[in-house]
DNA sequence: TAGATTGTTAATCGATTAACAATC
DNA sequence: TAGATTGTTAATCGATTAACAATC
């Protein structure tokens, strides 16, 4: 069995953020554009632009760059944003409801098709065209439908059952938004969407920018 | 100018899990903890664990481990998450509530104290005990208020001049929701929540558990 | 004491960057 | 051709892990 190279993170974010800038082009910019562009544009080493984009795609012209409608081709094939899933949402408060309304998430493979809350007033009712079921209903629909997606957009104390309830259904990847560390047997994957770690990300580069710490004393030593 | 030792991404993140695992231990649970059971929680390596915690709390005993108590203090000081900053939504729609729903930001150190709408019909109201103001007030109210931390929860073609406002008023950190990588002069930093990263994150770890790709074949070499 | 556990030093691993040859 | 730009090889840097001594 032969190694695959597994891809790390920060390569991955680096790969979207390629894609997203070049697509946000304004109409009427050049059909090609150089790693050294790119570079500038999100802060990065030029020479790190261009081992990345070897790593995806059929390669860059010398004193041309590369030509964005390949490029771009590239990146969504290799991301794999060119066949889109399906995927349930649980829980149809404001944040459900929010991401039900990203419109984005279709350009990065995800199609959000039914949404689920236990709330007996939104049950029944559809939001942008999505239908809200009982809760109750999560593993019988998404095995019916073949969902392998859920998104978990409840209050924590009921992130776990909602999760449960999901992998029941067949579903083999969750993406949490509650404020809990969930955990899923082997072969399903989760993603624990932390925005409390994230706000905390902001606020240490803010406050690192303020006041930095005190020179001569790494934090915490005795 | 004695030199300052830059934090990683990666470590802050572990010790944002580290202080959630603690915090969120059942009641009546033991008060000291070891190294070896928080790297078992959070599948880490016991010594990672050890090395992060040392770079911030006094330290743990032989054969004890660290003391719960004291291990939360050290980190909530060390993460800031001990003095509380006060930060404006921009944007009351589906995600702006949402946000300020999440009850846990004041956990990390952040209270929202006002929101800011273009739409007319909600301008005027409050949710949640915060009050929704007209967008045009945000430079100067976010001044009078010393606010310095604005959140941007508006669609992506309002994002930069929600940005820009906020700037006027003399906010220094941004935490932007909206798909568009937002950049802000130097002194300012911006987070860009790239949700859609986010997700394809997981749609990538997905696939490659589903199928992964084909060995003998580094994707993209022709 | 013996065993559990911490903290440190050195080795490994992986990712970024620098230097430069190749090419259009 | 000269200059811009790619892609690769080697060096550097930083983060993780292994080994082990110290300590309660």
């Amino acid at each position: 069995m032969a190694e695959v190279k597994p891809i790390s993170i920060m390569l991955y974010k680096r790969l979207l953020s390629y894609l997203r800038l070049i697509k946000q082009r304004p109409p009427g910019s050049p059909d090609n554009i150089s790693s050294a562009v790119i570079a500038q544009a999100l802060g990065l080493n030029d020479v790190q632009v261009r081992k990345d984009l070897a790593s995806v795609s059929s390669g860059g012209k010398p004193k041309i760059g590369y030509i964005t409608k390949d490029l771009i081709a590239d990146l969504e094939h290799f991301l794999g944003h060119d066949n889109c899933s399906e995927a349930v949402m649980v829980g149809a408060g404001n944040l459900g409801r929010a991401l039900i309304s990203y419109e984005n998430f279709e350009n990065y493979g995800l199609k959000i098709i039914a949404a689920f809350d236990n709330d007996p007033g939104v049950v029944g009712t559809t939001f942008k065209g999505i239908d809200i079921f009982s809760a109750e209903r999560i593993p019988d629909l998404c095995r019916r439908l073949k969902i392998h997606i859920g998104i978990i957009a409840v209050p924590a104390a009921s992130a776990q059952e909602a999760c449960d309830l999901l992998l029941e259904g067949g579903v083999v990847a969750v993406w949490n938004f509650a404020p809990v560390n969930l955990k899923v047997p082997d072969p399903a994957v989760v993603r624990n969407e932390d925005m409390g770690a994230a706000l905390a990300l902001l606020m240490k580069s803010l406050k690192e920018k303020m006041d930095p710490p005190e020179p001569g004393h790494p934090p915490g030593r005795r």
